[in-house]
DNA sequence: TGTACGTATGATAATTTGTTCATACATTTG
DNA sequence: CAAATGTATGAACAAATTATCATACGTACA
């Protein structure tokens, strides 16, 4: 249970990447499609491509997301799994 | 799975409040402690009052603490105990 | 009552995040 | 190769968070 200082620094560093609703919007939509294109998502989401290109480059930067690209397309998908828990986790308690 | 934009906005906001160091400590303390004041806190963490207590007030205005005073003293407590597994669900990667 | 202790509050300064915009880069296709 | 499409990048700005400081508030106790 008694985290490190590092570890719990570790832990803020990937909440606050996660801390968005942005963010979390896409990890949701990962959660269920494996990956997307970048125009997949700003479509789904309604988000400007400069902007979802920056909050995505953010979360591949700090290990929560991978991209690949396939012709002119760049494909994002969810590689730190664990922060689907994390939402969940939230998402459940009922007074939220 | 598919959540709401007001259900990804308040874990968002969850989330943020949880997203720092200091106050992922303090949830640590609290989860293993029942309740403790703010001086304890303050030198079990070597923060100092003033910003401690920000941090606290913060925290409870979100829901996250409770307090309660006894004496001179002002008493916290873990009121969401939830954050506690969101906190374990990343402290656990072996990665971090 | 006044002094000491524990805690909160508010202003401000410092730092970090989020957004926008213009533009550049990569790939495909005509 | 030129044009079109998809995506990234960097600078400039806006907004939010975090830290610091001085000071006020509440309670206990001499």
């Amino acid at each position: 249970m008694g985290l490190s200082i590092e570890k719990m620094e570790k832990v803020a560093f990937i909440l606050k990447t996660t801390a968005h609703p942005t963010r979390i919007a896409i990890v949701q939509l990962l959660a269920a499609q494996e990956s997307m294109s970048v125009t997949e998502i700003s479509n789904k989401l309604s988000v400007e491509q400069s902007l979802l290109s920056h909050h995505l480059s953010g979360m591949k930067l700090k290990g929560i997301l991978s991209s690949t690209r396939e012709g002119k397309n760049i494909y994002y998908s969810l590689k730190m799994r664990e922060v689907i828990n994390v939402i969940q986790c939230l998402a459940v308690c009922t007074f939220l």
